[in-house]
DNA sequence: AGCGAATGTGTGCACGTTCACACAAATCCC
DNA sequence: GGGATTTGTGTGAACGTGCACACATTCGCT
């Protein structure tokens, strides 16, 4: 009852200006000793620390982002339905090192996930309005009005995956083509024949390379008749485009998908369809997700680091932010071909 | 070159002075139109709304949240480890659910991880300077300070699973106890004799629930060798602990395992065993998470809709937002027991 | 006609910081 | 020992909005 500060759960947050009353120190010197700008005693120091604990001080972050016009939070914008993060790990694992990296550096994270005509307008205004300072732009598609939003306002982004038309925004993405060739030609390479791929949707540079490597490893024997291009990447789309491609082709032994969650659906199809894998069919994906890992069989993929990919471009935002000027710089993360049971 | 607004990526914002300029109608007025608070007429509204459309104005969100002492978006604060979104749908599943319904409301969602001594202090300070106007809470555990700072702060806010000791903040929880009990009860009514257990962190309350309708269940058979408390509920956890109860006992023919991935880790082991599902061992999870819907086997869980429990959460800060006292409430959101291939 | 309510509009102040600037005191350098 | 630096401090503007209040106009009703 006596108690000096914190006198109820409902009384105002302290104010700057109660660390004046409490320390004797003016205004700016306590601004300083908060943003670290120097120039600031060791007594000074030591009272202000003192005063702020005695009256529970912390920061308004609306106000020291208005006088500041710095909010230190960066956006993690996801152009994909919501429940892809259920379906998919690579987007929680790209999350999460985002995050970690922008964690370090006092920064916070905050997710807008577009998926309607209204959340992308939402979404464009808090850009606008200068809710965040940057933005981690995933899953971009052709001509994203998202990404023109970026660009003029000069909003430090970075995107995974290389755009589709030309943009200044830094990119960082792995080399699909080469990779999805790689893996493509060792399934030539084990005796496949009729080899089948699921693609991902059309609309995004990432699967178009994909398929683009995997006519290169083909060759002669490519045949478009046995190619789907998925409209999502999801478990419920490898299912439908395996059906459609067994009905277009029983014959088929092998298959790639162009992702793992795909692939996994691809492989349901086929065991209930009686098929054994990799006996009658080899299957590959693409991502190296956990699904990958703990699939049955296990699936032979392609392995890209989610957790790199996440960091690096939590990172080209941050150096933006600080200054920087990163205008159309790119970075490739390496990939590798991961052998496993399912070819 | 003759464009008046916009000239230049580099120009300064406009403000809400620039659409005074351009529609000769004062602050206040299109402060009401831009807020929806009525008592604006028709001529007005049609005359702000071109000159917004003009200058392109869009209001800036720390003015506003300073002004008016709300920031139109909410925690979601997790703690575990940074890794846990990408090991478990579960997190995604209810961060996607709870965006979806803040983001109806016009909210966003922030982003908060906490796994170190470090990130605490600085979530706790975020919380305090009214980063946010709520927090939805995930994964607390007994004696949390997060709890005490939301109390004290009286923040809205609920949490995921009711908490361990006394609190005011409202939860959404499932019937744990139940649950465990009934899938349990059908494992042993199949005719297994050895079951044993893999619970999940100790210090969860959740995790001690399971147990509780795991003991229960089994009634006199119950032993406490065969129960092993994993400290995380990942897959490699489930891993080791499968492990560490075979060297218990190598002729265990029933396991229950406190989440999905537990069981997808415990499954492995014991196929790399040599023992077959459901014939040697039947193995039950908790979750239905995807990973109970492809695994292989599939996997006999307790179903509960996370997106119920994300969305349920987020309706509750909301509540309490916009001025309803929600002190103590509480939610239960039902189960169900799936009964797929192993067990 | 007159009075009260409903509708519509403009102005001053507050929100809690940061930043630029002015200035005071201590230190340095031939 | 005096001027130029370096170090340290306080004050007056912004920053761009919401809100309370004062005031003007229109409407409905007896």
């Amino acid at each position: 009852m006596a108690n000096v500060h914190q006198s109820g759960s409902r009384s105002k947050r302290a104010t700057i200006f109660d660390v004046v009353a409490a320390s004797g120190i003016s205004r700016g010197t306590i601004s300083r000793y908060l943003n670290g700008s120097g120039y600031v005693s060791e007594a000074s120091r030591q009272a202000i620390g003192d005063a702020i604990a005695q009256v529970g001080y912390v920061p308004n972050s609306a106000a020291r982002s208005l006088a500041s016009r710095r909010t230190k939070s960066v956006a993690f914008v996801v152009h994909e339905s919501h429940n892809l993060f259920y379906d998919d790990p690579n987007l929680g694992g790209m999350l999460a090192a985002a995050n970690r990296v922008l964690s370090d550096a006092d920064f916070q994270l905050v997710i807008m996930i577009v998926d309607t005509e209204q959340s992308m307008i939402r979404i464009g205004d808090l850009l606008r309005g200068g809710y965040v300072d940057g933005a981690i732009l995933v899953s971009v598609r052709a001509d994203d009005p998202l990404l023109n939003i970026v660009q003029s306002l000069g909003l430090p982004a970075a995107m995974a995956g290389r755009p589709d038309g030309p943009s200044t925004v830094p990119w960082v993405d792995v080399d699909n083509y080469a990779a999805a060739g790689e893996i493509c030609s060792r399934l030539v390479g084990t005796g496949r024949k009729r080899i089948a791929m699921i693609g991902g949707p059309a609309d995004m540079r990432s699967a178009r390379e994909r398929l683009a490597g995997f006519q290169e490893a083909l060759g002669e024997s490519f045949d478009p008749a046995l190619v789907v291009s998925a409209p999502g990447w999801s478990h419920q789309s490898g299912i439908e485009a395996m059906a459609e491609l067994l009905r277009r082709d029983p014959e088929i032994d092998g298959v790639f998908a162009a992702c793992d969650a795909l692939a996994i659906g691809a492989m349901d199809v086929l065991r209930e369809s009686g098929r054994s894998i990799p006996g009658d069919v080899g299957v590959v994906g693409f991502d190296d997700s956990l699904w990958a890992q703990r699939s049955f069989p296990a699936l032979s993929t392609v392995r890209q680091s989610i957790d790199e990919i996440g960091a690096r471009m939590a990172t080209l935002v941050l150096r933006q932010i600080t200054g920087e000027v990163l205008s159309g710089s790119q970075e490739m993360v390496p990939t590798s071909t991961v052998w496993r049971d399912s070819a």
